[in-house]
DNA sequence: GTCTATATCCCGATAGAC
DNA sequence: GTCTATCGGGATATAGAC
């Protein structure tokens, strides 16, 4: 029962994937056009400029789970599970959203050099509190190993996440879940005691 | 005793620094012109292209240590120490070369499609095949984790050190050793039974 | 070896007819 | 809402004087 998707939608559909193909410099008005069916100035009758594009493909995949980010945080949760859930969080969006991981992965100097992705910083900023206060928990705890630096783990493992673009593929071989499984059982691995 | 760098390795070396910082797509000749002190059209006196300059700049790093790559491979080395010093030597590269890291690891989807730079393709699909074999002889000798997906494994450290250019700063107050300790505790951890 | 000057091309974006 | 036509700008690269 989902809506016929608008004109304004479709375009960003194909705009979207070759972005994420091409990157956001290498893809020209005139590519989206071709590949939309549409002349390239016409493109402007639905947006006012490319970056309005790029802004409107990647907050459509954000905003949906906003709110989720920071229940992790502060609570009472048990530590491992809480690393269990960032990890399959971050992996499922790579999952559900494969051209706006990759977008934001290979944009990403261009991106967060620019005012107009500001909130790209400061989301990102959010999850990696979330993530390292999880991680200090852990280590306050004596669940995790004493020496860890939180710091360096986020890095890493969002590092390790961030390159998923690269090589997984949804709906290809590998089942997400295994891919998960195989995330969890490196990084946890690696930090428990 | 170091020979004075010659004019042409001057300019690679404000060039490199642009293109590690501003991404090879976002750097013009004439920002190379100006932070070297010539302008754009002289550069061509010394290059041919663009193009050359970033080839040469990362073969330069590349080229001196080609031939360890392969040491680690079919020998009969402890597959733990051999992962130890796989980690060791891409953290170093990233520690010696940074600038040439960041062009990289930003660069890829670029550098990867241009026939000029298949050299890379090559080089890092070498730098796989050591790391699997390394990771599936720890397996088969029962000291690495039997359900470990070598594949894997080998895609998502190399994720997290290709993104070490991003946060880490040669001669910044945390010394190279300490990142390569934490990497090599945070891996081992995750893969050993 | 560097500068002056410019060719050539392609980009994002605009104006107005239909 | 799309097309025709094009502007204005910035990119790589070249030609020839000094």
């Amino acid at each position: 029962m989902t809506a016929a998707p608008s004109r304004r939608e479709e375009i960003l559909t194909v705009a979207a994937a070759l972005f994420a193909r091409q990157g956001i410099a290498n893809t020209t008005v005139r590519d989206i056009g071709e590949e939309a069916g549409i002349l390239s100035g016409s493109l402007y009758h639905h947006f006012t400029s490319k970056e309005e594009m790029v802004e409107e493909i990647i907050r459509a995949a954000l905003d949906p789970d906003i709110e989720l980010d920071m229940a992790l945080a502060q609570q009472d949760v048990d530590p491992v599970q809480a690393v269990r859930e960032l990890i399959e969080r971050a992996l499922r969006f790579s999952d559900a959203h494969p051209d706006v991981a990759a977008i934001i992965a290979d944009g990403r100097r261009e991106l967060w050099t620019t005012e107009r992705f500001a909130f790209l910083r400061s989301r990102f900023g959010t999850i990696k509190t979330v993530w390292t206060s999880v991680l200090e928990r852990g280590v306050s705890q004596g669940v995790f190993r004493a020496d860890l630096d939180p710091d360096l783990v986020y890095k890493a493992a969002m590092g390790a996440i961030s390159a998923t673009p690269n090589w997984y593929r949804p709906h290809g071989p590998q089942p997400i879940e295994a891919v998960i499984e195989q995330f969890n059982a490196l990084v946890l691995g690696g930090i428990l005691r």
